[in-house]
DNA sequence: TTGAAAGCGTTACCAC
DNA sequence: GTGGTAACGCTTTCAA
């Protein structure tokens, strides 16, 4: 169908939509006043600005986002999300994450739009060839990995961008980044449970490939060390893998008397084994999950668990991007300001308990 | 920054992206031969064809959405996701919807892109400005609700629309439908249940605007009616109110054996009710997910569910919009056909039985 | 088979 | 303050 196709399918007339053109005309001035009073620019006279705006209104023009980002470079930013099955609600936290982005945004800020890739290397494809074809005007990066080819292209091409996560290597300064300062809150985990008494303490992290279970895992491993409380880091990508890695470690006599998971639904996986085998949660295993969410809640025994403020790291990410698009750091200068954004205490739940002598 | 800014935010010199008219000078070619041999048009000798596709690949050459767009309208399909927080992985499961549907869609296809917006009207609101910006060629609507703003303004622009779940009222010739046959796993449910001997049933649904757990708890109280099965269905839009709706239920010696909950999340909610009233599931209280995931296997104990089949939903999706966009219906033809998906049989786990004498 | 040129809707520069 | 007009990159019609 073309763009201004007037033939409606089903053989009526749609109206043809209002340009500028339509709008000058109406108001009886120029495109170029049009232009101007629409974007809220100087050189108008007062009059002159409320005649356009009105006639506009009148009108129902709205601008066409291709004819402007023809000239003025797109104004949506692009997120691709990696749908690769893993576990936990990665995926659906990061919609969490866009709508507290686009909360900080504003409802006349660039919009967010989400696509879904099958693997890194996919997203990684097409956030370049949607920078190549001017799709958007930037790009978020959540979840980031070790080796992570979306990082990659996007030190070869200059696009603005929020990466959410740690950073293995060189920062363009075209980028911002959003952090969870959760290291500290593993750490006080650590801190928790060797206060509740445990001396052997492991986790269950979803794939080695994601950076933020890692730093999770150091922090915990750091505070547990300085309490002289064993550790040990074991993962597991999918569901299935997840409960073949801890399976072993809670059969034998010397086995940790605390779990750690990064996600809910490793946590559910925990629970899951210490049931089959026979242990029982809280008094035999304790289990906390790193990323709190209702599932935990409704877990038996309830989860202790993490906090996650995804909603306000979506707002940092909002901030952050703002910056980013805006380009607002003198060339040269001093890489890019971090945002953090602090976690909470933990949420102290049912599946937690000293270790039973 | 400008669109085509040459100037690199480090101060380093970005080449400038190529365009078609750089791709015909190389190429020894006017401009018009270049498209049409870009878009595999015929009126283009072999040889120049492929010395032009080769000079595009050479430059690194990828069509400008904008410029494209101007002429062509939109290539994107927009799915904007109404995310307020109710009960349930339906948020989540969207996505796998949009992974199936590109999935269908192939490579070369349309783009499918997700915006998040807080209610139904929001949603409505951004999907009329978008289609009268011009940003998208189409939309996929899921989830439908009765009173649906979203398909208010639909029924008014005139925009290509795969429609996911139940339509009330009429559907302009633009639209298409996909729906997932679930009526059937329902009253299969609904034998299940009597089958094993319940008398008394009850469905928990998540709020009463969603349209498919209407269609759901009809087809099951249908089913248990000419079991001669007591049949009552409550709902709550959130984990609290859910809670809140089942509690009363399951008090008083009349109650019902089992519950049928829509999706995970509800299933979750009655589980931690029975345990709190000191029921033990499977053999005082059957419990059953309408709408089976991960967290179904991991419950305590595991939820016996129904199938899910939200990957082909997708597909369906996909197909159905090529279809809309291609506007492939005559003009005061029968109204389009609807794609129907069908539901696999209901996965037995642990938390059904036959109701304790 | 190829080339020239007219749009598509908006913005921004330069005159007046 | 305001009006003309040249871009932006691509598609498509019309001639050659």
């Amino acid at each position: 169908m073309r763009p201004n196709d007037p033939e409606h399918p089903d053989g009526t007339r749609a109206a043809k939509r209002p340009t500028i053109v339509d709008v000058a005309r109406a108001a009886g001035v120029s495109t170029a006043v049009v232009s101007y009073a629409l974007n809220g620019r100087p050189g108008v006279s007062p009059a002159t600005r409320a005649r356009v705006l009105r006639m506009a209104d009148e009108l129902g023009w709205r601008p066409a986002t291709a004819a402007r980002s023809l000239r003025s470079g797109p104004g949506a930013v692009g997120i691709v999300i990696v749908h690769d099955g893993g576990t936990g609600s990665r995926v659906a936290s990061t919609l969490d994450l866009v709508a507290g982005a686009q909360e900080a945004l504003g409802a006349d800020g660039p919009t967010l739009a989400v696509h879904v890739a099958g693997s890194v290397d996919e997203a990684a494809r097409l956030m370049d060839s949607w920078w190549t074809e001017r799709r958007y005007a930037g790009y978020v990066v959540p979840h980031t990995r070790a080796d992570d080819a979306r990082l990659t292209t996007l030190r070869r091409v200059p696009a603005p961008t929020v990466v959410v996560g740690d950073v293995i290597g060189p920062s363009p300064t075209t980028w911002r980044h959003v952090v969870l300062d959760d290291a500290a809150a593993f750490a006080r985990v650590g801190t928790f449970l060797a206060d509740l008494g445990h001396a052997r303490v492991a986790m269950l992290t979803g794939g080695d490939a994601l950076l933020a279970p890692r730093r999770r895992a150091r922090a915990l491993g750091a505070a547990l060390a300085e309490r002289d409380v064993r550790f040990q880091a074991v993962s597991g990508d999918t569901a299935e893998r997840a409960a073949a890695a801890v399976r072993p470690l809670l059969v034998g006599p010397d086995r940790p008397t605390a779990v750690v998971t990064d996600d809910d639904v490793a946590a559910g996986v925990v629970l899951d084994v210490a049931r089959r085998l026979g242990l029982a949660v809280p008094w035999d295993l304790s289990v906390l999950a790193g990323t709190d969410s209702a599932a935990c809640q409704l877990a038996t025994p309830s989860l202790t668990a993490v906090p996650y403020p995804v909603r306000e790291l979506g707002r940092a990410v909002g901030h952050a991007l703002l910056g980013a698009l805006a380009g607002d750091l003198a060339p040269g200068a001093v890489p890019p300001a971090s945002g953090t954004v602090s976690v909470g205490n933990l949420v102290v739940r049912g599946s937690t308990a000293p270790p039973s002598a």
